[in-house]
DNA sequence: CCTTGAAACGGAGGGTGCCTCCGATTATAT
DNA sequence: ATATAATCGGAGGCACCCTCCGTTTCAAGG
């Protein structure tokens, strides 16, 4: 959350620059973009970048910012609807476009979700709770199932997001994998969510 | 699908001398161990591996063939069940478990799926068609949704896999990431399943 | 304006992984 | 036993990651 605050304008020029030519890197060749051609694009040697960005997650983590502040403005926007369907669902989407902003982000989500000491973590677990917040209401108002748990869903948020652009390319489209996130490919319900004979391991197992 | 048919002794020999070490390797630290690590602990040189196996894929192709000769006895078994909701579910399943042989499988099946110069592309289209047979059955038992399509399931089942292991590191478990992925978060059906309103981007959006 | 100390810079370079030449080696056929 | 063709493997080029350390630049104080 710290702004550039550093002493020196050369400084705060430089990290200025490298973030400018990391959302370029990051947006053309994914989350895998060459660090030193970042700093190269940018300008500035490898050890400046370095040492305004110690890991390519906390480049990444500061790049992502803006495209943050879209995200927490459409969650507002889906906080106001009446509908505690369409809210989570409009908060699902909104997920989804934030984690294709780039190529290969939710590898790094999902290393995050690992190691607490990336700086993705802490955004992790924001959106984490966010999700909760929109799930609480939506099971509430029966919209959801009520075996959803959060992180599981962020996770499928996740899973969704690794796919999503890549359903083109073989004869289906996003819009379908998103209806299979949202309503199952089966029919039914599972057992656990009908209070009938809750086994270890769902209806469906041997 | 072509056995070790070479001339030489020395090079069939090879050739099972690095699978065995690639089998280790990408077991212990996924698809994306070091290649001359592999061919270092085979006892032979770069060039020998390269020269059997052009490319990651083609080794990891080779590698996986032990893994789907399981997974094709699953889907007999599947197939043998009497209910077509579980052995559809089944099949997924063995997928799943299939998909997580190895750490990060998942992201070379996507890049298959783009490139079908891969010889993973032909793997990818086997399995699609396999989940469209144990779809179609489903579907006309009323145990699946009219509106999923083989590749948004197979590709859904890639997007679980991507995050099937890591749910224990967040307060949930792969079963609720599976869930999720057979039934859906949200209760009901979308609308193009009740042949009401087909709209073109589902029930939910704006 | 000049000095001066600290902050910031960036090139050089070490480590690793990918992949390919090409001269050396080895298997097999005659 | 020899010839020949298949196979081997070390050396090395390239890209990437990251760090050390001598040099430059800022800005505060005289």
């Amino acid at each position: 959350m710290r702004a550039q605050t550093s002493k020196r304008t050369d400084a705060r020029r430089n990290r200025g620059l490298i973030l400018e030519a990391a959302k370029a890197a990051f947006g053309r060749d994914g989350v895998h973009a060459s660090l030193d051609e970042i700093a190269r694009s940018a300008g500035v040697g490898p050890a400046t970048l370095y040492r305004h960005f110690p890991t390519r997650e906390h480049l990444l983590c500061e790049v992502l910012h803006e495209r943050q502040a879209v995200l927490l403005a459409l969650r507002d926007e889906a906080l106001a609807l009446p509908d505690a369907k369409s809210a989570l669902y409009g908060w699902m989407t909104a997920l989804g476009d934030y984690l294709g902003a780039f190529n290969g982000l939710p590898q790094p989500f999902i290393d995050a979700f690992e190691a607490q000491a990336s700086p993705l973590a802490v955004t992790c677990r924001t959106l984490v709770a966010i999700t909760d917040e929109f799930l609480a209401r939506a099971k509430a108002d029966g919209a959801a199932r009520q075996s959803v748990c959060a992180p599981a869903l962020f996770l499928s948020a996740l899973g969704a997001a690794f796919v999503h652009d890549k359903a083109g390319r073989y004869g289906t489209t996003p819009e379908q994998v998103e209806a299979i996130q949202a309503f199952g490919y089966l029919t039914g319900h599972p057992a656990v969510d009908t209070s009938h004979s809750i086994r270890k391991t769902g209806a469906f197992h041997d």
